[in-house]
RNA sequence: GCCGGCGUAGCUUAGUCAGGUGGAGCACCCGGCUGUUAACCGGGCGGUCACCGGUUCAAAUCCGGUCGCCGGCGCCA
């Protein structure tokens, strides 16, 4: 008989013969019976061994195999009501393939005792629906970058360019020159959009600020997209479509995951085109109603997203930052004052999930730029031969898948949307 | 970078204010139990009280320093 998925075993008829194999997840005894709740990556299922079942071997195996043991076991479907799940597997035979040690993780824990023991803590059924939710996403999306004809590239991590911040890179010793790592593809990205128009990417970006909140982590898995013949209005319109798509088929797709995780999918289902548009001076102007002591070039803290997005159930834009607060390549409005961009605010004071822009063609008013910000301007030479050689309108954006999954799985901190976390003061395990 | 909190058994913790032989629950081991659901009952194992120094007859406890971690803010995506 063939191994099968505890999934589909709980699926069977009473009296059906099952076959399953995975990891001990609960155990009593109780004399000559002893109850075992088998776990593997579909779900958990309890098996009964009863001493007169099964041979001395096996009763004695069952009997001393601790948490976390992997078993094969085989056995008959009985409906039961006590069973967690309604059914459970009356064994027949029960074997132990690995005994495990005494499993350091018990119902007492830490925060700081599982982020130490995470390689054992991925173990637990929110990790692994969580984890499972993260998967989906990437499907979707890529589904929807597939019908929407983007190309997927596989841009560089490693760069010369120290890109945005400066301060806030890591940079090594690339054969005695000094490299970084990358904290966006944008600018690869770009350079390919002259010959394939759409394209999309997937990469880690990483981030050396000192960042000490729920919303950041120092590795993350960064989402990009560039658009030739695309200005910024079109640019929100393709975010919101793609976040729509994702938030519907997780909502349809993964309702077991979201119970699971305690978000409604109904919350999910409601997520459609269009997003609102506020502009960067609008907002300023609502938080200053709301009471908050801000003005014109002031950033957004965290309490200023959460304020914005009060009351709505979709995502949010902000549009129009000032030019002083936004990056090099971001294109000068035609009120000279504000740059063609848009932030997206995720609902439930999640805060920013995507941030776009069209992105500027004018070599000099970038080079104006760059050197406010005490860049060196030879690193970005490749960069403006894009604009020298049949320049086009385009525009992009960037997500953060982990801030992505904390919206949707209605996470508490973002390092439980990526299984090893990079924090500011952990990168073990 | 700033503010706050924590560090006692493998885990979760009481004890610290007011100095005087460090207790408990879980886990594990032994025994009992044929329907458990965080099983239960009896017994057992388990401690450099984060580290260094000081005060004191006596320090987990008081004082000084160091290290580690957590939460928030700032910065940022």
């Amino acid at each position: 008989m063939e191994f099968e998925k505890i999934k589909n075993a709980l699926k069977k008829k009473e009296g059906e013969r099952t076959k399953i194999r995975g990891w001990i997840y609960r155990k009593r005894k109780s004399g000559k019976i002893i109850f075992v709740v088998i776990r593997d990556s579909t779900g958990i299922i309890q098996v009964i061994i009863e001493k007169n079942k099964v041979t001395e071997k096996e009763f004695a195996d069952a009997k001393k195999a601790l948490i976390e043991s992997s078993v094969e076991v085989e056995g008959i479907i009985h409906e039961d009501e006590r069973a967690p799940g309604g059914r459970e597997i009356h064994a027949t035979a029960f074997n132990v393939v690995g005994f495990a040690e005494e499993f350091p993780i018990t119902e007492y824990q830490s925060v700081e005792f599982l982020l130490d023991n995470r390689h054992l803590w991925l173990r637990s059924r929110k990790m692994t629906e969580t984890m499972k939710l993260k998967a989906y996403m990437l499907r979707f999306i890529r589904e929807w970058f597939d019908e929407n004809d983007f190309w997927e590239v596989t841009p560089s991590v490693i760069t010369m360019n120290a890109a945005e911040g400066g301060a806030t890179v890591f940079s090594f010793d690339y054969f005695g020159q000094e490299a970084y790592l990358s904290q966006t593809a944008q600018m690869y990205l770009e350079a390919l959009i002259f010959s394939l128009e759409r394209v999309w990417s997937l990469t880690p970006s990483f981030r050396a600020e000192k960042s000490r909140t729920r919303r950041h982590l120092i590795e993350y898995w960064h989402l990009e997209a560039e658009e030739a013949w695309v200005r910024n209005e079109e640019n929100m319109k393709l975010q919101e479509e793609m976040i729509s798509y994702v938030c519907q088929n997780i909502a349809k797709k993964c309702k077991e995951q979201l119970e699971f995780v305690g978000r409604n999918p109904e919350d999910l289902m409601v997520i459609e085109p269009p997003f609102k548009r506020i502009k960067y001076r609008d907002a300023i102007k609502i938080l200053q109603e709301k009471g908050f002591d801000i003005q014109w070039g002031d950033d957004f803290g965290a309490p200023h997203e959460r304020a914005l997005v009060e009351g709505e159930d979709k995502p949010i834009f902000i549009t129009n930052f000032p030019v002083e607060s936004k990056a090099f390549y971001m294109k000068i409005a035609p009120d000279g004052k504000t740059v063609e961009c848009a932030d997206m605010l995720a609902p439930e004071g999640y805060g920013e999930i995507i941030g776009g822009s069209e992105r500027e063609e004018d070599i000099k008013s970038m080079i104006e730029r760059l050197k406010k910000e005490g860049a060196n301007i030879e690193n970005y030479e490749w960069y403006f031969d894009l604009r020298r050689y049949g320049s086009v309108p385009h525009s992009g954006f960037g997500l953060g898948m982990e801030r992505l999954l904390c919206w949707i799985a209605k996470l508490e901190h973002i390092r439980d949307a990526t299984p090893f976390p990079r924090l500011l003061r952990r990168a073990y395990p």
